[in-house]
DNA sequence: GCACTTGTTGACAGAGCGCCAACAGTGATC
DNA sequence: GATCACTGTTGGCGCTCTGTCAACAAGTGC
């Protein structure tokens, strides 16, 4: 068995050394705070992976206790889950106008959009779509559904099927595209096996063939 | 400062409690013992993610003491990419016979082949390309970039491009079908959002689509 | 100046992991 | 069959990391 006890060495400075420059402790608004804590936790899980990034290393960043970070966002993890849908939320910023003209032209524009979007975006966004170090996790996974989800949606409105509740297979296929999106886009972005000018005739491709038809036969 | 000490409080049965039975400890041979808990982990990594898996349990799992699992396989991290070895390898069985016919009927041939391999060891196989909660990290993703270079290379040599060397585009391009192929599954298998008529026909008509119209303009 | 609110800190207790010296099966040798 | 050496196996130590909580102190209102 063993029992930790706690010696009365005070961590303090040694006496007679060099007073430390004090840092005052500030009070801040718990809103700016948090988003302290988070920006700080978005730049280090972008950095490294889940496991590899400790409580305390969020709290260095921050210039803060550690425990501070557990009162803000609970536990690691929900914090993680809160770091998650940033970087899956800001590249979401939907597409504004839909792109008119036939479907071969509107394929083209959203691939284009969706190749601006992770490019501008690349390293947090291929972290957090690749979970970081988390995948397999109900919450992280569930998370990471939602944007995909959100992307999926985006697509079949740009291609004009967007009007009426899509079913569940047309969904589950334009999910799987989405996840071949993310896949090629590692490629380029990541392993840089491919340029973007074969990313966007790749995706183009395919979705187009998956439009005309694939799509159809799932109703 | 917190220092640890041992007192001399000894684990065993209390004096005069009824005697557990005696569980004599048994000597294996070293690639036995290694494969009985490498066998247990397996089990245990493909029902729970990463960090939900302690040594303890895979010890426990085993009826062996947790350092054990240290001598023999080194790191946590170590075990689980052995494990991730073997459920990556196991679906890898080559398809032995390269399909005849036209180009149509061998891409029908390897999805059909595909599918009947990931719904064979569907929990095992998707837990492990879904990195069962340690994506992000470079071993892991090294040993899972593996398994989809070789996915892409017999993906390539069914449809008859595998004979000369395939360029980087060319390889970059069948990983990304691979991906999405993975996606897919996920969707029919976990999400169950779609048919196996529906993941096959995606998954054919998209790869009949990067045959002809996507790979000859990646040389 | 004083009290109150609450943002913030530091320590505690528990769990998990890597390491290692000591223990004990197992077969070889006399 | 007894003894010995080899090595598979164990249990515990020290460390890091996490979640919790009582106490502290920076602002604010009176």
């Amino acid at each position: 068995m063993v029992t930790c006890v706690s010696t009365g060495a005070t961590p303090g400075p040694p006496a007679g050394a060099v007073r430390p420059p004090v840092i005052r402790r500030r009070r801040l608004e718990p809103d700016a705070r948090r988003e302290q804590i988070l920006s700080v936790a978005v730049r280090l899980f972008g950095e490294r992976p889940y496991a590899d990034v400790s409580t305390t290393d969020v709290a260095r960043g921050a210039g803060v206790a550690r425990g501070l970070v557990n009162h803000y966002f609970g536990t690691k993890k929900e914090l993680y889950l809160e770091v998650v849908r940033v970087m899956l939320t800001v590249p979401g910023v939907a597409l504004e106008r839909l792109p008119g003209g036939g479907v071969p032209e509107r394929v083209d524009a959203i691939v284009t959009w969706f190749l601006d979007v992770v490019s501008r975006h690349s390293t947090s966004w291929l972290a957090a779509i690749s979970a970081g170090g988390m995948a397999g996790d109900a919450d992280v996974d569930q998370v990471i559904a939602e944007a995909v989800d959100v992307a999926a949606d985006s697509i079949l409105a740009a291609v004009g099927l967007g009007d009426r509740p899509a079913g569940e297979g047309l969904r589950g296929m334009a999910r799987a595209y989405v996840g071949m999106a993310t896949y090629t886009a590692r490629e380029w972005l990541q392993r840089g096996a491919l340029t973007r000018e074969q990313v966007h005739t790749l995706l183009a491709a395919t979705l187009l063939t998956m439009v005309e038809k694939v799509f159809p036969r799932a109703a």
